[in-house]
DNA sequence: TCTTGAAGCTCTAGTCACTGGAGGATTTAT
DNA sequence: ATAAATCCTCCAGTGACTAGAGCTTCAAGA
């Protein structure tokens, strides 16, 4: 049996995100002591470290209900967790995308400054105006 | 003399997010018209469209409060701009090499998959058993 | 001048995924 | 028995918006 202490060091978790994930019902109520703390089994231990690590791997906690719902009923087909995976890996591929861009983008900004007076600074320049993008970027929060 | 909807419009932001900086003193509070309502001139247009400029770079709002304040003291050196913009690379940057190894793990966990059962389907394995991945993915939230 | 409909106003609350703190109770070790 | 560490609940805050309720103003046409 486990405290809640115990269960975020070993999963790399704080504690306080632990009873949040309780809350909304991604993790499942656990024992309590006579005096109401929480003890966790093996079991918590690892829906815990599966919720971490599809977090890790950029999952939203939506996704994650869905995959834990799916790994719990293990007698259907696994085409929806690949389809979940799939989308994931589109996001994540778009977003490299779009941050490789801005990656170009800024090289480019802070290239050309030479620590001037900010009266023609590149980087305030391009800031102000647009049309010295090279990328149309169009996407906000990268 | 642009009502806040031609300004929205203009700079592809939504009339909320306009008031919103407005209300977080992102924006300075425009003129109004006798009935209460708000009038933006060129000079508001060219701050909105400054801000919308960094954050399509990847900016913190934070970062652009700072980056305004440069740019309205025309006197001072070049180089703090610089250095905001270089810490914005840098984090893209490191954003792009964490994406990277996610994408790397996803593809795999996917190409191994071909719709079987759920009891033996690659995506929720490797999500339970971190010991599968090849990357130690330590970030969360991508 | 009147009317109508679009667009404006303020204020509040919700989003996501946590994080932090106050103020108090419990557990564990000495 | 006591002290330190950990636990508890509840509430509020983060960033950067977004949405909606309920009301007012504006501009154009009849």
């Amino acid at each position: 049996m486990l405290t809640i202490g115990t269960l975020a060091k070993r999963t790399g978790t704080k504690v306080q995100t632990i009873r949040y994930y309780e809350s909304i019902g991604l993790m499942p109520e656990p024992e309590r002591t006579e005096g109401g703390q929480r003890r966790y089994s093996q079991t918590g231990l690892d829906r815990l470290a599966f919720v971490r690590h599809g977090r890790q791997l950029g999952f939203s906690l939506e996704a994650i209900r869905d995959l834990l719902d799916l790994a719990d009923n293990p007698a259907q087909s696994c085409a929806d967790a690949d389809s979940i995976a799939q989308r994931q890996l589109k996001e994540v591929e778009d977003r490299i995308a779009r941050l490789q861009a801005l990656q170009v983008e800024l090289k480019r900004m802070i290239g050309d400054c030479g620590h001037h007076s900010v009266a023609d600074c590149r980087v305030l320049e391009v800031l102000r105006d647009h049309s010295e993008c090279l990328t149309d970027h169009d996407h906000i929060g990268a």
